[in-house]
RNA sequence: GCCGGGAUGGGGUAGCUUGGUUAUCCUAGGGGACUGUGGAUCCCUUGACUCGGGUUCAAAUCUCGGUCCCGGCCCCA
């Protein structure tokens, strides 16, 4: 038997429905807030994934040559395949640009709960000015988009990227050692970052300084403490925090060591998270950024971010969400052989009619018939035989309560709107 | 890349330690009992030992390897 490739699923109609009906959510909630859907190729040049994370995640995509020669990767996300559009056809476009995406990326790894080889994520770019006000609009999407799943148990943390950069400078540790720095006061693994910073040349109060401004998490008061390190950052921040208030997107938090893995990130950053996933917690990340000038284009500043679809629905489910599926309004149960025409005159008219309607094909008898309406959650059955067919009426069934009456079948489509 | 646990009909499982008849049970699918009324009951039926090698008279069971799944580490653009 041949298996799905290691990392991918199917998805069967009901978890195929389930998984439209909340990425529909997402999608209204985006169209709410004025963001626009665009879709970009599931595969793209490799260059362009290698042009903005680097050659090292080559290890990481599946890359291969097709059989024109081209150095083919299929997407490892999708910032980049919307920055490269922006810059191919849409730059000069109104801006803001206002869009937001849908799609499945792909990255070789090891797979394990709540990663996957091929995996859906929904995201949006704003692109066109670095100012709280766009990093707000994008911190409020996100936030609407999460609650509007209905996911109870997560966190937003917003921080500042220029922050921590700033302090570790200042501190002396050059700018090539940062990143494993930053990834550990991320994690707050201070007893792990203390002897790298002790070790590049820190001086214990410029540490304890980094562990305090990176260890404090909370509301507007943390950003007093940035009043130690004077920097636009701070200003910022503040104004940015008083614009989400204004938006009444109060469940973010603030914390100073949120650090986004690429270099890229120029300003805000942010991430939530669903603690009830475990290692594979954080079901959101974005910041500002600068990509368009790699692809060739302008310098322009935006701010994005992604959500990962699988993982959001996966804390969803940890939560005990169940989701019930629609079945069909109507199924056509013919009495007997003799009607099996009129019954396919009868389901065809519900379907013109704009009534999901579906018929018996297996030729069945009444009774089994109705049981598979039944199993397959109709909502009525209805029941075509021959003696309501001489006064040009069926009998309807509700399947719920099993109450009948015989309706003319003039009316009968109506009586589905 | 590393560590651990797994894989038995479509789904859920028993059997594995101690190799031995036709591989257990529940559920599901198809048909029937029921000639115009579902969810009940009964009967019939469909359908599985992850793959490959090894040990053995004999392997679901022991052994080695592959594949895939689950959990953790690393990483996470």
């Amino acid at each position: 038997m041949i298996q799905c490739p290691r990392g991918t699923r199917d998805f069967l109609p009901n978890e195929m429905e389930r998984r439209r009906h909340y990425e529909n959510i997402l999608r209204r909630t985006a169209g709410i807030f004025g963001f626009r859907e665009i879709a970009t190729p599931i595969f793209e040049e490799t260059e362009l994934f290698t042009t903005r994370s680097g050659p090292n995640i080559l290890n990481e995509i599946y890359s291969f040559k097709d059989k024109g020669d081209r150095d083919i990767a299929l997407r490892p996300e999708l910032t980049a395949p919307v920055m490269r559009m922006f810059v191919n056809g849409m730059s000069n476009e109104p801006r803001p640009l206002k869009l937001f995406y849908f799609g499945q990326c792909f990255r070789y790894e090891r797979p394990q709960s709540g990663r996957y080889r091929e995996f859906f994520q929904f995201g949006a770019e704003l692109i066109g000015n670095a100012n709280a006000e766009t990093d707000a609009e994008a911190i409020a999407l996100a936030a609407s988009m999460i609650k509007s799943l209905g996911l109870l148990d997560y966190k937003i943390r917003m921080g500042h990227i220029g922050v921590l950069r700033g302090l570790l400078a200042t501190a002396g540790i050059p700018r090539d050692g940062m990143a494993e720095v930053l990834q550990k006061l991320d994690k707050k693994l201070y007893d792990e970052a203390r002897p790298m910073l002790e070790a590049a040349g820190a001086d214990s109060d410029a540490i304890d300084l980094i562990f305090k401004i990176t260890g404090t998490v909370g509301g507007k008061e943390v950003l007093d403490m940035l009043d130690l390190v004077p920097d636009e950052a701070a200003s910022y921040l503040r104004e940015l925090t008083e614009i989400l208030e204004a938006m009444n997107v109060r469940n973010v938090e603030i914390d100073l060591g949120v650090v986004r893995g690429l270099d890229y990130y120029t300003g805000m950053v942010f991430e939530a998270e669903a603690p009830s996933l475990g290692a594979e917690k954080q079901i959101c990340g974005g910041g500002s950024y600068s990509l368009s000038e790699l692809f060739g284009g302008e310098k322009v500043f935006s701010t994005g971010f992604a959500i990962g679809f699988d993982r959001i629905l996966l804390a969803m489910e940890k939560e005990g969400q169940t989701f019930e599926g629609r079945g069909v309004d109507a199924y056509v149960v013919p009495v007997s052989d003799d009607v099996r025409t009129d019954a396919a005159k009868i389901v065809s008219m519900l379907r013109s009619g704009g009534v999901s309607a579906d018929i018996d094909i297996m030729r069945r008898k009444m009774a089994k018939a109705l049981k598979h309406a039944s199993s397959v959650n109709a909502k009525y059955a209805i029941i075509v035989g021959k003696n309501e067919l001489a006064e040009d009426s069926v009998t309807v069934r509700d399947m719920t309560t099993g109450d009948q009456r015989t309706v003319r079948l003039n009316d009968l489509a109506s009586m589905f709107n």
